[in-house]
DNA sequence: CGATGATAGACAGAGTATCTGACTACCATG
DNA sequence: CATGGTAGTCAGATACTCTGTCTATCATCG
């Protein structure tokens, strides 16, 4: 039996009700993903996949896109490129910079990501229907963009 | 100049968009409350808060609840006692189990966090309206549900 | 053109949040 | 009361993030 919580479900913070099924979907594509030839990528990897350019990306543009420090884009960096994913070359323009680009690997696994998140939304859509998931979607855009405004309480 | 990236709007991922708020989120409520007066909380802490009964709960239980091992939940705990926000008890009925309970401090952070929540949502009821905002809320849950299932493709 | 300041990235070290494995103390059942 | 299961601890590892510091390179200005 498990006791009454101090948070009842009518007063679940939007917080709760935005990671659970985050934490819920982000499990099930990474254990897709490992199952289907890609185990050594982990979420945080998508730090770099969702932002790097096709014709490569400086580390320090990655880092400010992703919101992370230099230091730890290199930390992600360095692991895919160990594993293939990605490549390293001088940026042609600045001695000081290297280019991250994606390898085969890196574009395949891009790919097979896409590929699964569509196949978790199908199976979504079958369950909400699609009109509910479009909605979904777009109030998200229209939260995230409003938590975005600094002007918010 | 940001170049394109190879997750074009079009097909951000359901994972992408939820995630976003959801740290943005994240963000504004923990750093209010830092600077409210709680400035050693932070996010990992809500599993413990999210499940912990007003009666007090067993460690283990607290972990099963939201999914961590008994030793993360004890670290998580630990913290947490050592900060003055749970007491630790021995349960009367089971010699080898602890009771942890929320001190005032806690439920003063419960109750900040409550409130802080609420605070965020109101500026996003302002914002999208407060049927999109109970829209959102149906949705994630729905979605969450339907995550849980294991039949989802 | 050379000095000066800014930028790209690397190196060293730390802290948080999770895990696995092995253990002790205690409970429950036969 | 022996045997097996459960609650929690201890030890150690890993992932991911940070701050601080440093070198090499670039860009600008006098």
């Amino acid at each position: 039996m498990v006791p009454s919580a101090p948070f009842p479900d009518q007063a679940r913070t939007l917080g709760a009700l935005l990671r659970a099924p985050y934490r819920k979907l982000a499990e099930r594509l990474y254990a897709g993903l490992a199952a289907g030839g890609f185990p050594e990528i982990r979420p945080a990897h998508s730090a770099v996949f969702r932002h790097i350019a096709p014709e490569g990306s400086r580390l320090t543009d990655l880092a400010e896109q992703a919101e992370l420090t230099k230091q730890s884009m290199a930390y992600l960096v360095g692991y895919l490129e160990e594993h293939g994913y990605v490549s390293l070359h001088p940026d042609p323009n600045d001695g000081r910079a290297k280019q991250v680009r994606l390898t085969r690997r890196g574009q395949a696994f891009i790919a097979a990501l896409l590929k699964a998140s569509a196949a978790v939304e199908d199976g979504l859509a079958a369950a909400l229907g699609a009109t509910k998931l479009k909605q979904l979607r777009d109030l998200l855009e229209q939260a995230d963009a409003a938590l975005a405004d600094d002007q918010l309480g």
